[in-house]
DNA sequence: CAGTGGTCTAGACCACAGC
DNA sequence: CTGTGGTCTAGACCACTGC
């Protein structure tokens, strides 16, 4: 049960802020001061400390000290992928169509490429135990050297594809989420009769250089898929 | 121009890492060769690996070397407040309701506590240029020593709900997303005459101990709301 | 056994805040 | 000027790995 030096010191903080004993903006005794408290060298202090400034519990200003921070309240972890989520999996899915199209003005802007490129577009829907649950359209700005294998992309999601042509750090990625009422064609293709909500998840994928090398739309029914988020 | 030296180190091998050059598993170079190859003291190496850990690069076993990590794809930041969000902005709200009530066996189970518990719960109605755009429930355990004012109460967000009965920092919080269509009664609360998506979220609030305080879940008409992530 | 990462010390010099 | 945090060095000892 002996923990480093720096990890006591972490917790010792932390602890004087959950317990409002240390308030935001409040000073946090300086470095020099926490070597003596503590019999520790400026290192070790120093290291506890950048695992508050971490977390999000300090931050310091040279020169002045390190000051507690007002907490975040509107920070969350969402893990997302298309396949996956908390009340449901994708256990098949069927591709509709791989195809080369010029795009329409929204769909350009949307890919921040001009109306003349060439785009691999790719649908498909989704199952989970025979039922269509989701359909999904990804847009692929083309570039020369794209090996696009049908059987690769059937079953793989956003990243996954990209992955094969890049390298999988250099990927950046945003979602949008928002929900909205099927247009009919979206109802067809879903088997959707009554009246049903959508999740729709858009996704963009963005190289190293934030280059958008891709935009993926993802529209689950409301029944299949609950997203979940916890706080940092 | 002149960087640190941990810096320095840090970019070289996230560098590698994004090039490929350096891919999942392989053995980033020991801390002593880093050392000899940059000029620099183990600590100063150290530092820069820390980063690389930290941002989830490469990861370190004792007595064996540090490995290149494969890449999370499915790790999204999302920032989410009831009052606002990247399309929308919450500029009134209407407090429907303050009051305290027993729970029943589905709110029990979800506030994780027994069914004779007394439970505050508040109701109130979000606007956007006069228009009813979402509908907030809020569900806390009745504790002794809550203060509820009114006043306070009608245009907090959940956590600043809490925030004046506990140190901000001891909230953990997590958050559900779904979509659905509207029962009768939200429709009227809402003003809502046609078919429309809601995009509802649940956030729940837990102290230091992980006991659960709170229960919020507001409902949003789909055309409001669209939440945002990014990728760490 | 030698090599690895984890912890720690006791210094040093710097740039910057504030008096 | 003193005190602060930011960077850095050159050591040290430990526990663990794999030969």
């Amino acid at each position: 049960m002996t923990c480093p030096v720096y990890l006591q010191i972490f917790e010792d903080i932390k602890k004087k802020i959950n317990s409002a004993e240390l308030k935001p903006g409040d000073l946090v005794p300086p470095e020099t001061a926490l070597c003596k408290e503590y019999g520790a060298s400026r290192a070790t202090v120093r290291k506890g400390l950048a695992i508050l400034v971490n977390e999000g519990y300090i931050f310091s200003i040279p020169g002045k000290g390190s000051f507690v921070q007002a907490p975040q309240h509107n920070k969350y972890t969402v893990y997302y992928d298309e396949m996956t989520n908390s009340i449901n999996s994708v256990d098949r899915t069927k591709l509709l169509e791989v195809n080369i199209i010029l795009p329409d003005e929204h769909l350009a802007r949307n890919l921040q490429i001009s109306k003349n490129k060439n785009v691999i577009m790719i649908r498909r829907i989704f199952f989970t135990d025979g039922e269509p649950i989701a359909y999904d359209v990804k847009y692929l700005p083309y570039q020369k050297g794209i090996p696009l294998v049908e059987k690769e992309i059937e079953d793989a999601t956003f990243p996954e594809m990209m992955s094969k042509n890049m390298t999988p750090f250099a990927l950046k990625k945003n979602i949008s989420i928002y929900a909205k009422i099927p247009e009919s064609d979206l109802k067809r293709a879903l088997n959707i009769s009554d009246n049903i909500a959508l999740l729709v998840v858009e996704q963009r994928l963005f190289d190293e250089d934030n280059k958008q090398i891709g935009l993926g739309i993802t529209s689950f029914k409301g029944d299949y898929i609950k997203l979940e988020g916890i706080s940092q």
